[in-house]
DNA sequence: CCAAAAGTGTTAGGGTTACACCCATGT
DNA sequence: ACATGGGTGTAACCCTAACACTTTTGG
């Protein structure tokens, strides 16, 4: 079976930097590539684009083929189109990054091929996806300024500073304890939540905090409303995707697609490890991302977080 | 002549959005397309990538075949795949946009098939190009916070008044004029500049400014010194470029590209008219940007310019 | 019991904003 | 002469940065 065209057409491929946080450092995602070139390094998730799926939905996919996450929300970085890039044929790879929460990472089971890697310590990396990471590590810093993705590394209910080591971690500062909670509450995306959101199967969490609770410090008990634990779940900032309706254009059987996998995998879905486990560490006052306060916000005042 | 492949690929093409600001409002370019699909109707420059050239060369070949203009700096927006973009076969877009002085527009000649447009005045356009336009003026909003990107819109030498009403036009809001001002100056990447070192061509200007001179407001005449005229010149945020080397992977005749010639032309190299002509206005002291002076002060303090 | 992290306010200084009048130029 | 736009300074206010001690929790 062949394809062919009145003129030369690249290959079309998607890579996806992962980035998730264990409490301490950023990690991103690695696959160790079974197959030659590059064979045994280390490479990002991703694949071929099929005919009839966006880069979006290929990038999507590739990803819960080779890791086992269902990441909604990638944010594009770009088109890598250097022309020796891939040794076999001419490819252009469209790369996307995506954040995950902990709890989203469904722990460890077998498949071992792929692994977190601390950002500062990352093994040398397939094709051109030292050069991606880079872009990638720098998309997120200007982001982080525009949109409250931050949220979308931590477990819906976190402290206050898991969230500042999470923006020291991609901003590659330090903040003061005590400014850094004040300006993130003067943003008002912020509600404060209930304990052990995150741990609860869903079924469980609505039941059990039906009526009105009180938590807080020693010093002050503060009321807390149901609203204020569930509100609507993050999604990341979209702007770079493309929206156009998903319509089949021509149709193609997987089976011809084989190109795919290149990856090692032993099953159609593998899981990475869990990311590695942060200290428990002391439990302090909880909080919870509030998109609607934030879509509000944003659109009065031409958001930008303030560092 | 025929290329086969073993799976199916997309053609890859680029289109570039290109800004011009006139003194007043920002403007795009648009190339008026000669055959179908979308014949006769408004679309950005673009065409088809060639096997040896990166996405970026294609971007910038197009650019200088379509409109004669031959742009250093492009910014990458993004790839667009949307599976049913082009109603002739699968094409992923990878857009660029490009900022473009006034002085290097150069000035209406014949070809009338590309035309400046104001931002605000855009006719509908083919394929997803508004779905394009949108993303690039967002894009271009961002960047502007992050990279000293607006003074590629404006010639070398600037009055302080045009400088503002290009952010004004950009950010779409409006500045007190002394606190603009005391902000870019603040900045420390604006240096004073000569009249007319604009207007000149490049031979003549140097000789003229050798010695030193003085210029001025009524108020106050300052001393200027030869090395602030001529600051290396400006140059973008490349940030999501792709640096590859430029290698030929596999080389080909360019009679095949024939669905390059897509657009409106008469010639090989047709210029735009130029931009609407700003009424000339009071001239105020000059500046220009001064890149060592940004590059330095960016290293530093991670530069955010804050408005 | 001890170490480590959480909780909490105030002050000084720097930066931002808001604001008005005069003068030069061009029409 | 009149209208337009350039040139200039200051005061109030807000926000930021810097900073220390006590309490709680986990080990």
């Amino acid at each position: 079976m062949s394809y062919t065209y009145q003129f030369p057409h690249p290959a079309v491929a998607t890579d996806c930097v992962l980035f998730g946080f264990d409490g301490k450092e950023l990690n991103v995602l690695l696959i160790e590539r079974a197959m030659d070139p590059y064979k045994d390094m280390w490479a990002f998730p991703g694949g071929f684009m099929r005919m009839d799926e966006t880069a979006e939905d290929c990038a999507q996919r590739e990803l819960l083929e080779e890791t086992g996450l269902n990441i909604q929300s990638l944010n594009q970085l770009g088109a890598f189109s250097g022309v020796r890039r891939d040794p076999r044929e001419r490819v252009v790879s469209i790369a996307f990054y995506a954040l995950v929460k902990p709890s989203e990472v469904s722990g460890g089971d077998d498949a071992r091929q792929a692994r977190w890697f601390p950002i500062d310590d990352v093994p040398q990396l397939a094709f051109d996806h030292d050069f991606i990471l880079r872009k990638a590590m720098s998309q997120l810093r200007k982001d982080i300024y525009f949109e409250p993705i931050g949220f979308e590394l931590l477990n819906n209910a976190f402290t206050m500073s898991e969230l500042q080591r999470l923006y020291e971690a991609i901003l590659g500062v330090h903040f003061d304890r005590r400014n850094f909670e004040r300006k993130m509450l003067q943003t008002g995306i912020l509600q404060t939540a209930a304990e052990s959101v995150d741990d609860l199967p869903a079924s469980h969490s609505r039941e059990q905090f039906k009526d009105n609770r009180f938590y807080g410090s020693h010093r002050e008990m503060k009321k807390m409303d149901i609203n204020d634990l569930f509100g609507p779940s993050e999604s990341p900032s979209q702007i770079l995707q493309d929206t156009s309706a998903h319509i089949h254009f021509q149709t193609l059987s997987t089976e011809h697609l084989s190109m795919t996998d290149d990856r090692k995998m032993e099953a159609d879905e593998t899981s990475p490890e869990a990311l590695p486990k942060r200290k428990p560490g002391r439990k302090g006052r909880l909080f919870s991302f509030n998109k609607e306060k934030y879509d509000r916000f944003k659109h009065d005042n031409n958001f930008r977080f303030e560092f």
